[in-house]
DNA sequence: GCTTGACCTTGCCCTAAGGGCAGGGTTGCA
DNA sequence: TGCAACCCTGCCCTTAGGGCAAGGTCAAGC
């Protein structure tokens, strides 16, 4: 017949903890002594201790109400259901621990030297503002999420521009921007990258494409929302190259 | 200059998170497009990637905005704060999992049927009902949060109860519920049970002491509540005790 | 008997981190 | 021109308790 400031004690809950556990008639209140105050049995205990054991497994605790009427069956199984979640949450928690040493480690630091000089000598070559902002923005998404394999895919761009075929090609992809959309110089474009990528690539995997990630799109829909004819050179370029 | 839709999905996150997280000043409000609509840069990316490791590791939002104001010694100093607090919260998981299986395994299910023949018989001994649910709350909790010492204690009780002389003694602690908390009989025990302890026990360690948890406690504490002569025998035997 | 500190009671409002909905405007594609 | 898919603000709702007020109770010491 304790009260309810030692069951609390001894099960390492706050007597609010109790009390709200009572309001929502997941431990049924106990009998009052004469001056009103609770008084409760081992049992109390006992049950108190399996609702902490699953509300800290992260159940809900209308969920804890309900499972106290299950079916031992049912509750067996849910004790499964709620033992595979616990391991996921551990295992989210140690990848969310890998990713802040990361960023603790400094990395996610905006952009390598090189790739910062390089972004540099774009104006000197003929892009616009806009375009070398684009390109920033899409270099530091890179670098911020796939560190691993931005460096192999920044060399073969940066080597790309060098051929002046090549760099041409994203002048004019620069220049597209302020285009009518349906200028036949679009349709001419939008062939010439499809030929150039096929060239450079053959059938194979683009380069980042592997990397199933959200960043093309991110990427792609940066860039389509600024300018009509860039999107329609878009569309057709994709159009195009899933033909092959 | 994505949308905030489009934002949201590369970071795994809803639109109500980024929406919420400029209302507290966590992420900077970008610019908003002709119609109104925010139109984000790769940098709002960035941020709002940082934010939410920091919010997954558990990291609370206001927390997080200092942070971002925080010197860069600082802000290394509170991330490997963080990283600690995740340790050890991984280490609470598992160890919740530990008790959830112990659950399943159907442990912690009463008492075994050993125990309760033994405290059917008590009645007969000439033990009180109220004598009789004391014993069964004791040692419900006692095998519930000890199951491994919990046999080993009992068997040391039963055997006990088997000597004439300590199971008069265990019937006089019974009745003596009912006696004036200063009647010399109260005395008289309280110096029965300290020879008899030392005497089983000697100097050595009382079995389900060395297993320092709060059980001994409540159980006491359950008993003392009942009688004024009882908490008058508790404290004469604890006090003598504590002499040796 | 009186005080004092530690408990207990109910009732009320407050919090974090969003979720959901209403009511209304915008964009892109056929 | 219609329609689906977006976007905007503002408002209320949720979970699991925390905290406080105002008042009753208990055990100990004087």
């Amino acid at each position: 017949m304790i009260t309810i400031g030692r069951l609390a004690k001894y099960a390492g809950v706050s007597i609010k903890t109790i009390r709200v556990y009572h309001d929502k008639g997941l431990l049924p209140e106990p009998d009052r002594d004469s001056s009103g105050y609770r008084r409760y049995t081992a049992q109390h205990a006992i049950d108190l201790i399996k609702i902490r054991t699953l509300a800290e497994a992260g159940v809900p605790l209308a969920r804890i109400r309900e499972l106290r009427a299950a079916s031992d069956e049912g509750f067996r199984e849910a004790l499964h259901q709620v033992d595979t979640d616990l391991t996921a949450r551990i295992r989210g928690l140690r990848e969310t621990q890998r990713r802040l040493r990361g960023l603790a480690a400094g990395r996610l630091q905006m952009l390598p030297p090189e790739v910062a000089g390089h972004l540099e000598r774009l104006p000197e070559l003929g892009f616009s503002p806009r375009w070398v902002a684009l390109e920033t923005d899409l270099w530091i998404l890179v670098f911020a999420t796939h560190p691993d394999t931005a460096v192999e895919l920044f060399h073969d761009q940066a080597q790309a521009l060098t051929d002046p075929a090549l760099r041409q090609m994203y002048l004019d992809y620069d220049r597209a921007h302020d285009l009518d959309p349906h200028d036949p110089r679009i349709d001419d474009l939008a062939r010439r990258v499809v030929r150039a990528t096929l060239e450079r690539y053959g059938s194979a995997d683009l380069p980042g494409q592997n990397t199933n990630s959200e960043i093309p799109a991110l990427i792609q829909g940066a860039v389509n929302a600024s300018s009509p004819a860039w999107r329609r050179l878009d569309a057709l370029i994709r159009d195009q190259l899933s033909r092959t």
